[in-house]
DNA sequence: TTGTATGCGTTATCAT
DNA sequence: ATGATAACGCATACAA
């Protein structure tokens, strides 16, 4: 490995004229400069990471960590990311699983953007008071060291049982996400919410998953009790999706027999026929604003929680009564 | 920030000894250990991967280089990794972009997975040179620090090529990848094998990119040329998905005048109407593949080329003729 | 068994 | 304008 000591060597200067050199400190003469960098090109001098994070504490270097590496939902949230943190000079690594953890404690990272709620809020907190940077996407939580950028769930769950309720639908089911996600609880707080306000509505709540295998339970659930048109809002896209396999094997159809919204609309939820109803968003801007709020808070330029704005699309996997 | 030194002084011990206790070195005491290890707990100490990486010249960890982080976002791929890499206590983290090099430049990561013919393969051959291991998914690379772990693209092609033949087609088209992938290449030269082999076939070739626009321009193309059924195999399933969209606007129908192979086996493949016949692979199985392949050479044991076999789904996007 | 001392490659302070 | 030197936190060869 070649060093600023080698170079300083072949160019007969000191090294720390060679460290001026190589970040443009203005100290050092053009010449001298010019002689340094040929002599640091020619040796083919790769800087070391180490060594300068040790020495100034930073990296420039943010993880997004999330849950699992699977599934076609992130793509465009790690863009996204990824686009303005890049425009900042900021380098973006994804990271899943408890072991990449350490990435953060250890200091590899300047900061880190949370959509795994396999992290707990304690762990998190603890990793906000030891001074690192966070932005959650996946739930609240305070703290100076903290902000979050979330979505509207309330206004996308409202969106949705107001749209059956509006087709005339009368008979609705909640097919919430697991126990611990935020989002979900968020929705359906909402769900509840707009029930309630509608009033004379047949409402049951079903608990999921978030994968399809716990979609399609539920379909099969609400088949098993079937007395007339029922409506089900799925809390994601890939439940809803589990619906339509469930219902591949009876004589029920979605749209007329039941009725489907989804949540986060997903690339598939374009292609399944029909079409499904859901919840969209911008996924792209999500993380954008993430990455956005994270360097401000790193720069100490006052960062502050976000939200971000959903629409209802509509589609045929929903009938009029 | 605490470190071993502040151990030392709270513990009445030197460095040396705070540093052997943290590593489970056999030379210290079970006493004075214990009271090491009670101290660093108390003082909320995580070591500093800087320094560690520094001294040691090492990180633990691997990078994966992807092109980019949307569409099709290699799930199970890097799930693939991921697992694979957990076992021996390697951590993995995905990359994307230009800027991003510089990790594996400057010492970051302990090797890399390439699946980004943005990477060339000249820098990489440079990375290789200066000691860095290399696994790559995405080209023929000869060097004692880079190992293949490539699809097999041959098999993959022939088998699409002669199912269509199979089923009667007699006018085909190749709808390829861009002009540097390596993929495409090698898919082209044995689709050509395939068609001179069977003979008394009307062939053409149509240039695609990868991705959905390409493959609804490719359609077009086919569409305005038409005269009876036509079979199109496309390099991959986004551009075949491209394909499906084209036709919806039109009166022809895929799997009846327009017959449609892929190659990658997405999951919108199976949701799609009719469902998308394709060439299939195991997404996981090459990235533990990689992953495994990445550890022994970074272990100087002995790593090897490997290939992933494919198979072929079949699907009503092709009808007999 | 434990301590002392050195160096990994950088940055940055202080002299010169 | 340039150089000498001291950290940064850790691992380790060598001394005791």
């Amino acid at each position: 490995m070649v060093s600023i000591k080698d170079i300083a060597r072949h160019a007969g200067v000191s090294i720390s004229t060679v460290s001026y050199a190589l970040n443009g400190n203005p100290k050092v003469t053009e010449e001298t400069r010019k002689k340094i960098l040929d002599v640091a090109k020619q040796l083919n001098y790769v800087p070391n990471a180490a060594a300068r994070t040790l020495k100034k504490r930073e990296t420039k270097i943010i993880g997004a960590f999330l849950t699992t590496l699977e599934g076609a939902f992130y793509g465009e949230l790690l863009q996204g990311m990824k686009e303005e943190l890049n425009k900042r000079e900021y380098d973006l690594v994804i990271c899943s699983g408890t072991r990449s953890h350490r990435m953060l404690s250890e200091g590899m990272l300047d900061g880190a953007i949370i959509l795994d709620r396999l992290f707990s809020d304690e762990v998190l907190l603890q990793h906000a008071e030891r001074g690192h940077k966070l932005v959650v996407l996946d739930r609240e939580l305070s703290h100076r060291n903290v902000v979050q950028v979330l979505l509207d769930n309330k206004a996308g769950a409202t969106f949705a049982i107001e749209y059956l309720i509006r087709q005339g639908h009368r008979k609705l089911y909640a097919v919430t996400g697991p126990g611990g996600s935020f989002d979900s609880e968020q929705r359906l707080a909402a769900v509840r919410q707009a029930v309630d306000r509608a009033g004379e509505i047949q409402y049951a709540e079903i608990p999921g998953n978030f994968d399809k295998a716990s979609g399609a339970a539920a379909a099969q659930i609400i088949i098993n009790e079937y007395d007339g048109p029922a409506a089900a809002f799925c809390f994601n896209d890939e439940m809803a999706i589990g619906m339509y396999q469930a219902l591949r094997e009876t004589s029920y159809a979605i749209g007329e027999h039941l009725h489907v919204v989804g949540f986060d609309h997903i690339e598939i939820a374009d292609y399944v026929q029909p079409r499904l109803a859901t919840v969209h968003y911008s996924e792209k801007r999500w993380g954008a604003l993430a990455a956005e709020q994270l360097i401000k808070l790193i720069a100490n330029e006052g960062a502050e929680h976000e939200r971000i704005y959903v629409s209802l699309v509509e589609g045929d996997s929903v009938g009029q009564i």
